[in-house]
DNA sequence: GCCAATTCATGCGTATATGTATATCACTCA
DNA sequence: TGAGTGATATACATATACGCATGAATTGGC
């Protein structure tokens, strides 16, 4: 092998590509937790290096060259690599001490999994632990978490995937809201009442008729992406909501909102990468959480 | 995509990668041209910034460990990325100041490339020229040349190649060797006669006996792979030696060994990889070379 | 069996690169 | 038009990394 060729600074290159994909320097220089003033040095040295002009400076932004736009393709290739490079290490890793990022939806997060963390912390000292809050299931492809905590089956196999259980969930209501009617509400009241949303109000109304309520877009008038707010509303009163028993059992306000409706089930699943699962660190927490969520269990038993 | 994974020192991957395939620190310090203890310290550095154990310091050189020989094959497409963009940087760039390393024969490098290199020199002042000397057609896809003087055309797709010319070649000697015997020389006498051999002394009887000549290995008695010595064995009378003709010229002490055997030709190819054909520095160098080796002739005709 | 030659690791002075602060410019919105 | 936002490039102080020198340890050769 010829290493005189490989010579050229490759951080130089990394702020290359990252500045090529974010289009600016200042946005490559927070993604990449360096300043702007570093990140446009380092290009530019980067152009000496190679002789080559990367950037076309034109006003506000800069723009590829063609032989940029050809240059970065392989430098890309170098971040691909990088990638991986830094994904088998996380996987080869055996110290427990280290970062790890959990996804989970906002309502787990802010509600099943911190009692659970809480005991992590007992056991693992050493480990730190990022929350992310995300419905997205690329967010493990794209390394931006290390384990998951979704509730549908992933099928990629370069994700590894443990089901916890399936866990009953039905629909809820403020006591308030719930009683206010003066009788016991029945599936037959559904079409009169409010629904809080969440993300996609299209997707809500098929699991709610799942319960048997004949109810569409229309009884949705108040809704949030963020669960946590959605669930405040449901708690003040504003409407009613599909709930995990086990979150809904949390708040003593709140209370089935139908007499004759049957609960659902969804499951919860566990995913890693395959490669990760290796880690010590990170199956440390993976089966910490598997253990704890599968523990969790509604505190009383409705109806 | 996430480039939070790619935060690593890029630097200290590229000394990970020249360690592991060099096998020794001052081996991989020595190739990329810094020194052992920054190869020392980059190698720790990422040990620790990836939490992965590389090698195992055994006794006096190093052992990759199990995550090491996973994680080299990822930083090896890292290299092998980086070698392209250097590669694709240097076809692209358009400065003509820098290096270009030629690779020939070392009989062309000493006697015929410097007059048309010192034509260079006025002609382009900015370009440096390194003269590397070496047979092997290999070290242009390696990247250790960037132009190369070669006499067989090579078929490689990603290699660029224009045909010089035919070049005759004879049999020389020492004016002393020659007219020593008292009589002209004919190819009747070559089975008795002494032959300097270089590098390939199969391949050189080969080529005798394409001149006609009835000889084995047995009548090279003398030989270096270093042409250059080989040739001042010739000019010194002890043997005879194929050689172009416009090189011998270059010598008034040396004549055309016997009278009736014709010469032979053979070619002259230019070679360069065909992206670095698009590289200003190189072109110039490149046409440069076919002009002059084109204009090379022997300064008397023989015979 | 010992000497020479390499190997890797560490301390120290210096050179290099980074971050902070600032200047300049372009575009947006009032 | 004029202020505000967000972009890049430069000046300066500082923190980081490099090279040199050295030491410890092992291998290979005579």
């Amino acid at each position: 092998m010829n290493w005189q060729s490989i010579t050229f600074d490759w951080n130089q290159a990394r702020a290359f590509l990252v500045t090529a994909e974010e289009g600016t320097l200042s946005a490559a220089a927070r993604a990449l937790g360096l300043t702007q003033p570093t990140l446009s040095r380092q290009v530019a040295a980067l152009e000496q290096a190679l002789g080559v002009t990367l950037f076309e400076r034109v006003a506000k932004s800069l723009v590829l060259t063609e032989a940029g736009l050809e240059l970065v393709e392989h430098v890309r290739t170098m971040g691909d690599a990088a990638s991986r490079v830094s994904l088998s290490a996380s996987g080869q890793s055996q110290q427990i001490e280290g970062l790890v990022t959990i996804s989970a939806t906002d309502l787990m997060a802010a509600h099943v999994l911190p009692d659970i963390l809480a005991e992590l912390r007992q056991k693992a000292p050493g480990v730190e632990i990022r929350l992310l809050c995300t419905n997205s299931l690329s967010d493990l492809r794209r390394r931006e978490a290390d384990i998951a905590v979704r509730h549908v089956q992933p099928d990629h196999p370069d994700l590894y995937a443990r089901k916890i259980r399936e866990a009953p969930a039905r629909i809820f209501g403020a006591r308030s809201f719930v009683e206010g009617h003066g009788r016991k509400l029945t599936r037959a009241d559904a079409p009169t009442l409010d629904f809080i949303g969440f993300d996609n109000n299209e997707e809500l109304v098929v699991y709610l008729r799942a319960f048997g309520l004949d109810v569409s877009e229309a009884n949705i008038r108040l809704s949030s992406p963020n669960g946590v707010v959605a669930w405040e509303l449901v708690r003040q009163g504003f409407g009613l909501s599909i709930m995990a028993d086990e979150i809904a059992a949390r708040f003593p306000g709140i209370v089935p909102a139908f007499e004759d409706v049957d609960p659902i089930t969804f499951p919860i699943w566990l995913v890693t990468h395959r490669e990760l699962h290796t880690s010590r660190r990170i199956r440390t927490v993976f089966d910490h959480l598997a253990e704890g969520l599968l523990r969790v269990r509604p505190e009383r038993r409705a109806r």
